[in-house]
DNA sequence: ATGAAAGCGCTAACAC
DNA sequence: GTGTTAGCGCTTTCAT
């Protein structure tokens, strides 16, 4: 037996239920115009036979999906964090979600494919590498949000985290733990990375620090978190604030085998609030992303596209917060 | 304008091409039955104005959906592995992916929910929770694939890995190095623990080790892990099987943290090869699951029952390999 | 409050 | 090779 073979159907549950199909969608939908006795009965056929509503079915007449596409990136646990709280935003506004992931074997641009055969009224975009023509072009199709990268497109929309901010609230909390000697690890070209040594060099100004300001090239990985510590050993500063977590623990581990202690000798801060960071032998103090209020603000910024209620705006920023954990503390002497 | 309000249908791309509805689906499906002139000039028309077919329509119609439900959880770090797998051999096998996700806030039950109303023809499930008999109810409806978790039902395909011959790689791997006292770190009630242990004790007896046989109760996390380091400070054996990646993290900081030099004094073994362990200042050995056999059996499985090619085996069980790094060598003396 | 009928975009039989 | 016809399961007028 072909699993399959013998759905239930709407026309079913009206036959058994001695009604007709309109009566039943009627039901089924929680629309009103039926009577209550009716509404009962036509339930609890429905339960027994089993019936499954037939999304493709029923968006396909209703001329609407209600569904909002997700592309995401398996390989980044930021992504996953993002996803949770997208879940929720959605169904807050009636929407569902349909997921497209990127793998290490499949491409941004077959994923953004599927999602637009599967009929979804917008889509959001976590970070990637999609050229900003290339959003426009899809842009010009469905309303597209951006989370968590630049775009110089005016027709798609933008959510990301205020990162010059988040590094301000990194060197404020050194400054006011007495750090005066505070390194800045880059991010290289990663999207966001401008922001936060900007945002570092801003906030060491603001505290009259314009002479210790300075500079490691850097990148996103562990090892370049590890390859600027090296760079550091010859005249450690007191504190650092590192483009990520994952490059705080490659920056982290290199000091300990050097016999500097953190935070005794020297301080140090992340950025993501990874489940990394999390962990009890690296403890790191970091910058969380409010991952609730930018999904909040990305469904809110597609709906508002879908249904045709622009607000002109097409850039949300979003202020983040500093994670106090184990890796900061007073400067030594 | 409301976006989505003028899609281009098959019936536009006839127009405009002078050929019937039917003529272009066949073009568009590359289906047999057109000539050569008339498929050229339909798909310039077609791309031309940018038609997309509508899958939901489409699947609607020709009754199929070929689609493979699969839910996994977004906080599990090895399901993303999994699903990179996945994607590849459902594309080999000529279905597609509807993700549906497992987070902090939504239940496996809803994502199961979701997958059946989009008229998927098979569920893959990543481990979760829930209950051989719930599985069963499903069971009766689609045909299921249970990964990285047992079930108590010949309904259900499963689909994991040999948990018990991991557990002798690491034994056997510590053994050559010249281990005798060789503990265990035990998963407590996760899926697989039992086959982990109990693989490490008969890899154990197979090596005539049975007085050196220690189990020490532990669990998934990373504390489960450091906690079993504790116990072990006392009368320290001189290498140490861990449950999981995670764990073995744990017992590291523990092991460091006291002095213990790793691998000179203890070595240690993790299990799943996660991204954890491949951090250069974890660098763990460790068993790692064959991701792309289990994703290629997984689907085989699935796409067996759909079209009803049963085999009788419902139970898959893929071998894992041994990654030697850094945390195991000989024992001191 | 309920039912009949039309049709969403597409594919599959069958004619020509 | 190409067009015609009939629905897939559902929602949505419009009658009754």
């Amino acid at each position: 037996m072909r699993s399959g073979d013998k759905r239930t159907t709407l026309a079913d549950v009206a036959a058994e239920a001695g009604v007709s199909v309109a009566l039943v969608s009627i039901v089924m939908r929680g629309a009103p115009g039926a009577g209550a006795a009716t509404r009962e009965r036509v339930q609890e056929v429905a339960h027994r036979l089993g019936y499954q509503p037939d999304s493709r079915a029923r968006l396909l007449r209703s001329g609407r999906s209600r569904l909002l596409g997700v592309v995401f990136d398996v390989r980044h646990p930021f992504h996953h964090d993002l996803l949770t709280g997208l879940y929720d935003a959605a169904e807050r506004a009636g929407y569902q979600l349909t997921l497209s992931a990127v793998t290490a074997r499949r491409g941004e641009r077959t994923a953004v494919g599927d999602l637009l055969q599967d009929r979804c009224e917008a889509i959001v975009l976590f970070g990637g590498e999609l050229r900003s023509s290339e959003l426009a072009s899809i842009a010009a199709r469905l309303p597209v949000v951006a989370m968590m990268r630049g775009v110089r497109r005016k027709d798609v929309d933008v959510v990301h985290n205020d990162d010059a901010l988040g590094s301000h609230q990194a060197v404020d909390h050194l400054v006011s733990l007495g750090h005066r000697r505070i390194t800045h690890i880059d991010g290289d070209s990663v999207h966001g990375s401008v922001e936060r040594r900007t945002g570092y060099q801003e906030a060491m100004r603001r505290h009259g620090l314009d002479q210790h300001i300075r500079v490691i090239p850097g990148g996103a990985g562990e090892d370049d978190g590890a390859r600027a510590a090296e760079k550091l050993l010859a005249d450690p500063p007191t504190a650092v604030t590192v483009f990520n977590d994952l490059g705080a623990t490659g920056l982290l581990d290199v000091l300990h085998r050097n016999g500097l202690r953190v935070p005794g000798d020297v301080s140090v801060v992340g950025y993501d609030d990874t489940s990394l960071s999390r962990l009890a032998h690296i403890d790191l103090t970091t910058i969380a992303q409010d991952v609730d209020a930018m999904a909040t603000r990305a469904v809110q910024r597609a709906v508002e596209r879908i249904e045709g209620t622009p607000t002109g705006l097409r850039s949300v920023i979003i202020a983040p917060r500093l994670v106090v954990r184990g890796t900061t503390g007073p400067p030594a002497g």
